[in-house]
DNA sequence: GTGAAACTAACGAACGTTAGTTAGCCAAAG
DNA sequence: CTTTGGCTAACTAACGTTCGTTAGTTTCAC
């Protein structure tokens, strides 16, 4: 019984993803539903307030989801390669969750900030930090786990990018060929200490 | 004698990249340059033509900057760690091509990703590619390429965000940190051969 | 040199469009 | 019979843009 409610939102996200806040229109939205966009207000306050929730929808989905692959008593080097396959195939998956992380991170805007740490990266950092240091103690972990989520969201995001690029073939993109590069290159600068 | 068409250039820059195309309206550009929006048509024929001019105004600017420390006969150790040192500068220095380079990186437009690549990357990847093939032949180069480019992006683009991650100490945010250890990355990956 | 003509770049006013939003109505479900 | 959730119609505000005008500057024949 997926409510009207869980239509819009997941329906919101891919538009607000794919287009941005600004230019989708209410309209735009309950046309895909399709509904009118005067009924967008029997279940939302306002625009802003459905972006507000269609975030919380997806990230809070997703934060979950990655979370849960750095719990539990495995080895930390399995642990981090689990969670490298894992965050790649949801980049790789959902491009929504990439594009409106993207979209956040670009409105320079405190509380906006502090909403995106809080939802999907708090725990999920803490976590890899952790993991760090387990492996190696004398490792710089912030920077570890900061590059590590860099090098993941930006590999997906310029893959459209790639063919304009010298030696960007098509398995260059795949999801596979990518995380091992990621955990290959994140698990070498593992091996060395802190200078 | 800087001409009125400059500087609505270069106010347009700042404004686009801290707020966006669509929420920058013709009359907040004309407002922050002390004339009035109807003014604009004069140097201008439309709102688009305003931003692909000011896009090509910022790119050549930074792109012939960045080329330029890696052309030249010096050894290719010594290049990119003057590439990485630039760019890192640039992007610390200047949030305002950062954040166009990232508004353009997330429009999934065709066309847009041919432009960003032949003004900006096409040159300097192709440089790159090479130095990283000559320091060692048996790297792959298009992936440290592309985790090169995300890695300084990125870096710079959470620096905000970083007071809130595990470990973000202000030390982490600052150019001559990042630019050290993004080297580092790299160097200690390139001196790996391919599986 | 001087005055007419042409050009440049600014302006206020206004147009057409479209956005977000509200009010009021109606059908079905419980 | 009341609540829920859809609808049509309409409103207000704001946007990009055009128009007609004007003040200052340049060009140039005489």
């Amino acid at each position: 019984m997926s409510s009207t409610r869980d239509t819009i939102l997941s329906t919101a996200a891919e538009l607000f993803a794919a287009r941005g806040f600004d230019t989708i229109t209410m309209r735009d939205i309950a046309g895909a539903c399709q509904i009118k966009a005067p009924s967008l207000y029997n279940h939302f306050a306002d625009k802003k307030t459905l972006y507000q929730e269609t975030l919380s929808f997806v990230f809070e989905e997703h934060g979950a989801s990655l979370i849960g692959c750095l719990k539990g008593e495995k080895p930390a080097e399995e642990k981090l390669g689990n969670f490298i396959r894992l965050i790649c195939h949801h980049l790789n998956e959902q491009p929504m969750f990439r594009q409106l992380f993207m979209r956040e991170l670009i409105e320079q805007d405190e509380d906006r900030y502090r909403f995106l740490v809080n939802v999907v990266m708090a725990e999920t950092c803490h976590a890899l930090h952790d993991i760090f240091l387990a492996i190696n103690p004398t490792c710089d972990p912030h920077f570890l786990t900061t590059s590590l989520i860099g090098l993941v969201i930006f590999h997906f995001q310029i893959n459209p990018m790639r063919p304009y690029l010298p030696g960007g073939s098509t398995e260059t993109q795949s999801e596979a060929y990518l995380a091992t590069n990621i955990l290959k290159l994140i698990s070498q600068a593992l091996e060395q200490p802190r200078e």
